[in-house]
DNA sequence: GCCAACGTTGGC
DNA sequence: GCCAACGTTGGC
């Protein structure tokens, strides 16, 4: 089981959208290096969801893989913020996950405590400028930010 | 294929 | 609201 870290800003959906959803598929990713993380997502993996653009931003819970290699229907529909006309239906360019709601944290893990724990080799989500929205997080960082998020 | 202009992300 | 970082676009 593979671990992940998904941001959101939660002006848009937060954490306490997808308690009361459960279940919600992450669509609107339009970046090449972020679309081949989710395409390589496996059903069972574990994802932390990161609240981006708020005070503070961090990590504020987990969710589940539960639904894997899903077409982004946003892609095709011409209503949508994240519409890509240049997206062929026949070989869809954005392809995205469906996510199970797991646990809110009792306390959130803020970026500033991520950085105090972690170097940005070992996590992405701290590394200067970085702007990516899904990465991998290594199984040894997970479990120690696990360790963290209820041990707070 | 280069690279300047532009748009977006996201911390502060 | 500002602005650094950086991915994408488009002219050449």
């Amino acid at each position: 089981m593979a671990y992940w870290l998904m941001k959101s800003e939660p002006d848009v959906y937060s954490i306490g959208d997808l308690e009361r959803d459960r279940t919600e598929l992450w669509d609107g990713v339009r970046n090449y290096q972020a679309r081949n993380f989710l395409t390589s997502m496996a059903l069972g993996d574990r994802a932390f969801f990161y609240h981006s653009n708020t005070k503070p931003p961090g990590i504020v819970g987990l969710m589940e893989i539960i639904d894997i290699n899903v077409v982004d229907p946003t892609q095709f529909d011409a209503a949508s913020k994240y519409y890509d006309p240049k997206s062929p239906p026949e070989k869809p360019r954005w392809y995205t996950v469906t996510v199970g709601y797991l646990e809110t944290f009792a306390t959130s893990i803020t970026l500033d405590d991520l950085r105090t724990a972690f170097s940005p080799e070992e996590l992405w989500v701290v590394r200067r400028g970085n702007r990516l929205s899904v990465m991998p997080v290594a199984n040894a960082v997970a479990e120690k930010l696990l360790t963290m998020a209820r041990s707070a």
